[in-house]
DNA sequence: CGGTGGTTCTACAACGTTGCACACTAGCGG
DNA sequence: CCGCTAGTGTGCAACGTTGTAGAACCACCG
């Protein structure tokens, strides 16, 4: 049924051998029986048994991306900025959607897909610090995002404390004194939102303003929904405020339809800044401001790490731990006209760990 | 250094095979020895070879699912529902962007990485119908969307022309009787556009709505930036109009911002209904009323067609076209309060087509 | 006691490819 | 004319799994 070399190698009149060379462009062979095997290929339809060819070297040609949800849209935008990323290089990726559920994220580390791909990114939500051990793998591995450090693995992460405190800094300089945070995780010590919300208290106090706790709206899950809820929860109390920032742009587009809703105007009466620049956020009514932590850069690095690894598997290579530029992007909800207003410098770090690669 | 079958026979004192039938579940196997063979696997911690396993097989366990760009909205909530139907099933998914290329499009079809899977779900944007000759494959299709009819794969597509009447004529039954139309691609035959712009004349016929031309609002790609610009273009040529359908949610969700710079209020002055009913059309500025196409059934009816097609393999089986129910959600840019206002009903019609299947 | 049928396990030969080692040719310097 | 190198092509043996066929064993029936 399906062509395979033997065929090809058949009607070219050499070995399979021969075939196989030249379809990895091995350079020692006549010009003439290059042609005469590519006719062959050509005649006959045939492609690669990629089974095959996996079997024997060992490789797949694929990576695993494993991220909460697609529908969120700034996971949609990492997948195709990695997608995207990983194509230049010759890869392919396969992504897993864990729901953020502590199972999905397990099985996504040891499961039985795990072997489908020769390595993995992964941006975890449900695993923290105390899973740690889970991560100690014997197959390449860049991690992402700021529940898990320490891990030994590559890492890609954003300056959450830094562009959280230079967001509410800009809050702060256009004159804003009751600045309010949405998406808190009261009690939380790691994640984005430990990391964001100790930025958000470094920028009151950097601009010398104090530090309310009615200011402090909690939102467990990330989504419009939840923001909306929020906002409209603290408008209802009665929070004085002059000033939003939200800990991501699904939370402040919530937040916005709630502002609308209560007839406050954005940014007359209430400045707003979201987290993630997501492409929606350029098109909100208004334009709404946000914090760029290098998406772009991010995916791009990740695929980098990660085929520098699997390419070099068996290196005890020390490992990296890489934070991309983030940005302040100022639109109409800030009440400007949409440009870079200021930049948080990243940077590349070398992370010994005294443990082999497998 | 991986493990093998091999490894896993030889602690459990039993054959290769022996392990090979414990792992897929062959019935005649003494508890004591499934127990002892289980054992081993788990002390080892083997797994199996998948690409051995396919190989010996001729199966991968994967599809492809082809959409132009994960970024895009609609694409990423199809992706999310495509995975999580094939996931139900024991399938991983692999995604491919085209970018909406014909290049990439074609390449979709037959190039290098058809092979890493068992069937594709494939949703052309450039490809048309004078391409049909290249959707004539010799391996398990679906073909998502409206711009490839007739061709011998199944089809799952939506009620396009049924739906854009039905959105028209709601904006009619609200009283109003300028509606505009944006994105709308002059002398196109095929495609949503196409066949929406057609439901919108057979709406304003219905309504006893005159055509005019000065009401349509040409806009190639729909995206959020031309759908801002189309609706500024023609408020800012003085078209008079009480309601606009856009031929997307993103489309609209630009629109929406247009409105918005220019003062107008909606749904005061203008009501505004899109299509495709994403995620973001509930949190936008007001709600955005849409048209739910259906999209998760598309999904899980695409994943169930391609697998059946793909257990069958060979069967000549006739083809089908299936056309999931779509609705009218009213929200606030419409004056309602967010609910369905009206369902169209789809169908699934047989195919017959002499052509058999490889 | 032979035959029958179900159960439990195994040996062997693929699946289609590539790594390795090697054969052969031609050209060239010594 | 020998030995060496560079260029060109081949045969064989894996890679780790499963399909096929059948061996061995155990009741149980007539």
């Amino acid at each position: 049924m399906a062509v395979t070399m033997h065929d090809v190698a058949q009607r070219a009149g050499v070995s399979i051998k021969t075939v196989s060379n030249v379809v990895n462009g091995y350079p020692y062979i006549r010009a003439a029986t290059k042609e005469r095997v590519e006719a062959a290929i050509d005649e006959l339809g045939y492609r690669v048994n990629m089974s095959a060819r996996n079997l024997r070297t060992r490789r797949t040609g694929l990576i695993t991306l494993a991220v909460p949800e697609l529908s969120l849209p700034y996971f949609a935008e990492l997948a195709d900025a990695v997608i995207s990323a990983a194509d230049a290089a010759g890869w392919t990726v396969l992504i897993e959607q864990t729901s953020a559920s502590r199972e999905r994220e397990t099985e996504v580390l040891s499961g039985r897909r795990r072997h489908l791909t020769d390595g993995l990114i992964f941006s975890p939500l449900a695993l923290g610090p105390d899973d740690i051990g889970l991560f100690s793998v014997d197959f390449p591995l860049v991690i992402l995002g700021e529940r898990v450090f320490g891990a030994p693995a590559d890492h890609v992460t954003m300056n959450n404390v830094a562009a959280a405190k230079a967001a509410t800094l800009h809050l702060a300089s256009l004159g804003r004194r009751r600045i309010a945070v949405i998406g808190a995780h009261a009690g939380e010590q790691v994640g984005s939102a430990a990391l964001r919300t100790e930025g958000y208290r470094e920028g009151l106090a950097e601009a010398g303003l104090p530090f309310d706790p009615e200011l402090v709206g909690e939102a467990g899950l990330w989504h419009r929904s939840t923001g909306a809820e929020t906002m409209s929860r603290m408008l209802d109390d009665g929070v004085e405020l002059d000033a939003v920032f939200a800990l991501n742009d699904a939370l402040a587009l919530g937040a916005l339809h709630a502002l609308h809703a209560h007839r406050i105007d954005v940014p007359g009466q209430v400045a707003l800044i979201g987290f993630d620049d997501v492409d929606d956020a350029r098109y909100s009514v208004p334009a709404l401001s946000s914090v760029d932590p290098g998406r772009d850069q991010i995916a791009h690095t990740a695929v980098e790490l990660l085929l520098e690894r699997i390419a070099a598997s068996g290196d005890p290579a020390p490992f990296r731990r890489v934070v991309p530029d983030s940005r302040i992007v100022g639109r109409e909800s800030t009440g400007e006209p949409g440009d870079v207003v200021g930049v948080q410098p990243g940077g590349t770090e070398q992370v010994a760990v005294d443990m082999t690669w497998a």
